[in-house]
DNA sequence: CTTATGACTTTCA
DNA sequence: CTGAAAGCCATAA
């Protein structure tokens, strides 16, 4: 198969989709949901290059760092990030989203 | 095919 | 806790 279905940033928007409101995910955990037990940074290019068509429907502020850190990047994205997430009731400790209760686990 | 890039992650000092 | 260094990955040029 070689359609842009099966392209590995469509895979990625596909599935931050997923995921639930109030909810996070780690740039490493959704590389190893694909299959892809280190591309984390392949990941992060993924939502860098996130057309704006797709933003409007792909949750991307729900994908944090390991440890539940904003990724720094140029831009207001971060503050934007950040507000999101307070606003879907997510809590932060220390500057960082407190995994244990909202990660794909907690 | 070879380099460069970046919204990552882990390890070590 | 901070910060540097190295490892890893999919793409772009």
């Amino acid at each position: 198969m070689s359609g842009e279905g099966d392209r590995f940033f469509s895979r990625v928007y596909a599935l931050v989709r997923r995921i639930p409101r109030g909810r996070v995910a780690t740039y490493g955990q959704i590389a190893a949901l694909l299959g892809v037990t280190r591309g984390a940074r392949a990941v992060g290019w993924a939502l860098r290059v996130l057309p704006e068509a797709r933003a409007a429907r792909t949750p991307w502020h729900r994908v944090v760092g390991a440890g539940g850190r904003i990724a720094p990047r140029g831009g207001p994205g971060p503050q934007i990030q950040r507000r999101r997430l307070r606003s879907e009731g997510v809590r932060f400790v220390a500057g960082r989203v407190d995994m244990a209760r909202h990660g794909l686990l907690g």
